[in-house]
DNA sequence: GTGAGTGCAAATGCTTTGCATGATG
DNA sequence: CATCATGCAAAGCATTTGCACTCAC
């Protein structure tokens, strides 16, 4: 998928301050690699590796590590999600920014295409059944695994 | 989690031939290792790891290597699923014998413990949602992550 | 100045693979 | 008896960690 170099200004500002005000009210550093590597994950449009991301920071590169330890802290702030595709070896992140958090993914398992789609029943459904469980739930994972209209087409 | 010793003998056997069918028509081998596996496998009622099977077959153990062959003829033939559960490493296996395929999972991010669900409401609105992408639809995975009626109540 | 952040490289953990040996059809 | 399955050990890959150095506060 890669990383886009297009940035969203408009909301990617606002992000930043929040990420920013994040690590502070936890106590942590505002680095200029946090911040370099946030704008890059949180303006991405699609979805993303680690590597990836640290392939997109061009001749100011971070450590591998660092792409690690940053992606983790913008999930703990609610601004990235770390998704496992069934199927596929590796995380793959997506930034928050523009979409509704716990969206779902149809995976072509035969291209490796994701759609994502969102669907206020199944969440509304699935915090019934937490709920009724005594469940607190913070966070879902709805995943469609099969074959793409295209790739659906060209097996028959 | 680990395997239990007890097997469910009644659909055991059934579930043990169709395996032996499923490798018959694939041309594959029937093998006394993948036949011990596939019992251990099929008759687990929690959910396992790779480790925990090997673990369970006792003294005539086989490699991991063929653990992880034969799971995934396993999960090829239907009778077993792999999952991958956010935030932790690695997959876990559950046996179908007894348990409808597509089920949910809520995992606790605390104790990682696992409640299974089923929702008939959320397979039919993820289906509807795949035809309208013209999306094939083999597979379904559905997680809640969050916090157990026990683990909440011991944050409070 | 002090403690946290970073880069580097090495370690980790799970999973897969290559190849010689052994069992199955 | 030809093939495919298995065991073993080594490789693979994504991710994490330890530690010396550097930077933010």
């Amino acid at each position: 998928m890669g990383i886009s170099a297009t940035l969203r200004t408009d909301r990617l500002e606002e992000a930043l301050s929040y990420f920013e005000e994040f690590l502070r009210k936890k106590g942590f550093k505002i680095t200029q690699t946090r911040l370099r590597i946030a704008e890059r994950a949180l303006s991405a449009t699609g979805h993303f590796s680690a590597m990836d991301l640290w392939d997109s920071l061009g001749d100011r590169k971070a450590s591998i590590a660092t792409v690690y330890r940053t992606l983790e802290l913008l999930e703990e702030a609610g601004l990235v999600r770390r998704c496992v595709f069934a199927g596929s070896s590796g995380a793959i992140y997506e930034s928050y920014l523009g979409k509704r958090r716990g969206h779902g993914h149809l995976i072509c398992r035969s291209c490796g295409r994701v759609i994502e789609f969102q669907s206020a029943a199944i969440e509304e459904e699935l915090r019934r059944i937490a709920e009724a469980h005594g469940f607190c739930l913070q966070e879902v994972v709805i995943q469609g695994i099969g074959l793409c209209r295209d790739c659906r087409a060209s097996r028959e």
